[in-house]
DNA sequence: GCTGCCCTCAGCCTTTTGGCTGATATGGCC
DNA sequence: GGCCATATCAGCCAAAAGGCTGAGGGCAGC
């Protein structure tokens, strides 16, 4: 006892046992609760007060892994939340990040590296995956390949497959300003067709 | 003893350790050993001659899942696949049921609905999960909307972001039957845009 | 108050794309 | 041999997308 106690928040059943079993060889941590979803992570901080939270993002219906995040910061309580996702999507990243995320792992890390991140976020020091922290680094070196909210929330649409004009009734604006939208986001990601946009937005952005 | 031999296939750590866990409490399987690419997982195959092998299909670099089956089915002897991973995608259904699996599972599935996938596999029985069925059916009553392997080439070059030019060059074909068999596509997508059968192929197909 | 960034819009012109119709060749199947 | 699916190509036309230039309003930061 008197270890760290550890909720853990993924939809997979596999992978919450996986991370049971991982961290049970290590004496020096508890997994004291497991939630399947967004809304019951937030229930089980309340009740359970662990010290870090180890959370998917993507996670079925319902609440995101972000957004779960940025209300378990809210609560005050000193949680510090580790992402350990599939994806090291830019947008992810960021948006984990800002939320208030403490670390970002990626699910084929060492367990070496599982359990360092695990004992870093409790001192408060931030650990990520060698390829996280390389896009990080990355997106802070090129700031001008950064989208505006209003970009994103375009290409957004765009991965649906959605005309100019389809794009512009959405988000009420004219067909021209929704092509000066699009002019940016392809310098921004490099490309010049919105197939290409779309292919990227979907790779590197993770705009599933 | 003497119960049901398991290999399981897949790149994440703790997935592997998530299974082996949930196994463990059935006293009728007995994981073997545990592969984390298809390369692997084809020599153990070969070594421990398991009755049953639980594998992904992504599997980062070199090999995957859909090869990795049609190999271990090559060897002739008498493995059950079963494949275990977190998409549902028209066209890995189809292929990993070409290639040979017994079962396809998702990866939110119940405990229950694993072992008895596992041990329906043994027996001969085909398990798969619910949405699988359904789009398999799905499949089966419109045969019209498969795509031919030439298209399925055309499109998987497409959700690249080539323009028609460049996708006649690549296929050495003319612009006009790159036209021809985009038309082709986006009917039996349900599409008339370039874009929304990107969409459509990353999300439905899984062409990622 | 000026600067810079973001969001908005317009016009013009070229290229690309998509819809249509029709045609040839190949190979498998009955 | 005839049928059918597949793959290949052409021409024509309308619609959509993309490149370019220019411009106005709002708002934060210095």
């Amino acid at each position: 006892m008197g270890g760290i106690t550890v909720l853990l928040v993924d939809d997979h059943l596999v992978v919450r046992s996986g991370l049971r079993a991982l961290l049970a060889t290590q004496p020096d941590m508890d997994v004291v609760a497991e939630a399947s979803s967004g809304e019951e992570a937030l229930q089980l901080v309340r009740s359970h007060a662990p010290a870090v939270v180890v959370m998917d993002l993507a996670m079925g219906p319902g609440m995101d892994g972000i957004e779960a995040i940025r209300q378990i910061r809210n609560l005050g309580t000193g949680q510090s939340v580790l992402v350990f996702t599939t994806y090291d999507s830019d947008a992810d990243i960021v948006r984990a990040v800002d939320s208030g995320a403490m670390g970002y792992l990626l699910k084929d890390a060492a367990p070496e590296e599982i359990f360092a991140a695990i004992r870093g976020a409790v001192q408060g020091r931030s650990v990520m995956s060698p390829p996280v922290a390389s896009r990080l680094f990355q997106q802070m070196r090129n700031p001008d390949e950064v989208l505006t909210p209003r970009e994103a929330e375009l290409l957004s649409l765009l991965t649906e497959g959605l005309s100019n004009r389809e794009l512009g009734r959405r988000l009420f604006i004219s067909e021209a300003t929704v092509k000066t939208h699009l002019a940016h986001i392809y310098a921004k990601l490099g490309v010049d067709t919105r197939a290409a946009a779309i292919a990227t937005a979907i790779r590197r952005e993770g705009m599933r």
